[in-house]
DNA sequence: CAGAATCCATCAGGATACTG
DNA sequence: CAGTATCCTGATGGATTCTG
């Protein structure tokens, strides 16, 4: 307890940062969690529903993130052979089940954000002090 | 229940989405999850230790990466005007608060993680059995 | 030791046009 | 409708050098 100067072996964080890693990636993409929010809470969902439900997203970044999230098995793709073509995705349960992690994260966010506006500001006027020596 | 093909407002996604994003932009990062994850774990860290904990990071990123996480609150940057100098960087409550999230996250990631990996293989075989066409 | 500054490669991602 | 293909640009991030 006295002595700190430890070294800091990469095991220590490994085992904890390296799934949580793999999982941001996949799952906590820009688009990806509007996605899987929408696919969870909307059922079935079409290409074009999410299109328009996503402020902002390019048909090119919507149809990539859709192949990940399909390809990690988040995602249900079902094509109707008809025409006009019809395809829905589908969240899978495993999909379902990080709406619970979303929401705590959600709930921290909710709860810290004044704080965290807070020590902005104050870092950017110490900032701006030091700018102006 | 019948009628699905309801459009999709973005307020539906919205109020969960838009915190959840300004979190992970600001805190999910490729270093931020370690560096926290070290702080909070190793009580006050040095900037070596955190160079040499972090696997693959360079100078530049983890400055980068502590200068974000010092000024949204996250870390508290303490500097001993010794020579050479010693700087210590400390997990504040809040970040501290974010290791239940990420440790359901690192949970979900480990309960799911063969699903992962078998949906991965098989859709790779099904693209490649429609590449050889 | 703990950075700041600079240069440079890569690549995520947007806009657009085309198609089964 | 639900994509694919192509072009192009800005941001991300590594490597390196310099300094109090």
């Amino acid at each position: 307890m006295s002595q700190r100067n430890q070294r800091v072996s990469p095991e220590d964080v490994h085992p904890i940062a390296c799934p949580i890693r793999e999982i941001f990636d996949r799952v906590a993409g820009k688009w990806s969690v509007q996605i899987i929010l929408l696919a969870v809470s909307k059922g079935p969902i079409r290409f074009t529903e999410l299109e328009r439900g996503i402020e902002g997203i390019s048909r090119r970044m919507l149809t990539l993130t859709l192949r990940q999230l399909e390809r990690d098995g988040l995602l249900v793709r079902t094509v109707y052979p008809t025409v006009p073509p019809r395809v829905e995705y589908t969240a899978t349960e495993m999909a379902r089940e990080l709406r619970g992690a979303f929401e705590q994260l959600a709930a921290w966010a909710v709860r810290h954000q004044d704080a965290i506006a807070d020590a902005q500001r104050a870092y950017d006027d110490r900032q701006e002090k030091v700018a102006a020596n």
